[in-house]
DNA sequence: ACACGTTGATGCACTCCGTGCAACTCCCTA
DNA sequence: TAGGGAGTTGCACGGAGTGCATCAACGTGT
């Protein structure tokens, strides 16, 4: 069986950019997003401001792209599920993902609300939402009946599935961080399908 | 019973930010968003460039703007709908209002278009998505059965509402603008409500 | 009629984001 | 050792957005 071949070039660019947006991160929780420029984000890491617009397409990005990574994650881990399953415990199956990540709960709390209480990242959470929903609905479609509307259906699914666990990442954010993030997702999804 | 007095002042603004918003809107569907520049708006307004901001709080806002009176109209409308009626059936009579808005079906597509492909203001959706959730889900709230996470269930039911009309909307949009958007509207909430 | 305060419009200068371009460095190979 | 490719950096520029001071218009009180 082959290897697959990865690049050096591309190894390394990885891990700088993870690099990067660790450290992004760290000052953005510290002094707030709005008032952290990008040209302190590159002197802290020790890179010049223009080499990190080589890595990310903006600012936002700093803050965004390990949602992206986790997007891939998730939808590996749909792709993989029995496609006889139900679809709704597919996607449940496909987040819990999230929980599997190594993270302190505390800096996985820090980094939620980051995004959450900012508005300038607010949008970063829909970006989030549209390049999610881009990576499963194409894997929902396939499971769903004959209709010349599969591909809206497949988007709304995978749209509502998402806003359902957004919805659930504010109220664990509110509450403080306590608590099952699935379990509030799960309450969310019954919501919203079991409501007359 | 008492008029309500509106001030000279606020009117005379709400005239003029939906007249800068129109010029707006036509520029941006002319040139594109992004090549459209504030301060051509401005110039095509006959305005400066500041006094722009003083209406908009940016960019965005002059595409968006109409989005939020949107909003308003359709928590107005679910406001006033039977507090037993099914919840999801006062969603979508409260969508209902999209559909009265006098506007050719030409430049209603204009503008729906122009909202969905241009990646700079995808995010506006989000935002509207924000303001639209936050203006439904206090009224959605009371209609649900006790529960210590009816904050929760409510929020979700309203973004779940939304995004399937988004959803709707993107696909309107993909079909050319033919057929009926709440006809699209209702095999999402179909899709994501009725499947096993 | 004149002085006054209020309100909005405007110009100016500034910060920051984001990008195109060209020079430079480092490493790999012929 | 010369050359070429890839990444880094500085520089300059355009555009978004903001704070501040000024100016014009308008109504009001004397």
């Amino acid at each position: 069986m082959a290897q697959k071949v990865i690049p050096i070039r591309a190894q390394t660019r990885a891990v700088v950019r993870s690099l990067l947006a660790r450290t992004a991160l760290e000052l953005f929780a510290a002094k707030g997003y709005d008032n952290t420029t990008v040209e302190e984000v590159a002197a802290a890491a020790g890179v010049s401001r223009r080499t990190l617009f080589n890595y990310f397409r903006g600012k936002d990005d700093l803050a965004l792209s390990g949602l992206s990574e986790q997007g891939e994650l998730i939808a590996a881990r749909f792709a993989e599920r029995p496609a006889d399953e139900d679809l709704w415990a597919s996607l449940r199956a496909a987040f819990h993902v999230l929980e599997e990540i190594e993270m302190t709960q505390e800096s996985r709390l820090e980094v939620t609300t980051l995004l959450f209480d900012n508005d300038s990242l607010r949008f970063g959470h829909a970006e989030k939402q549209a390049r999610w929903q881009g990576l499963l609905a194409p894997l929902i479609e396939p499971r769903l009946p004959d209709s010349d509307r599969r591909t809206l259906e497949a988007r709304a699914i995978a749209a509502a599935a998402i806003t359902c666990l957004q919805a659930a990442s504010e109220e664990w954010v509110r509450i403080g961080g306590q608590g099952d993030l699935l379990d509030l997702y799960d309450t969310a999804v019954r919501a919203i399908r079991r409501h007359p």
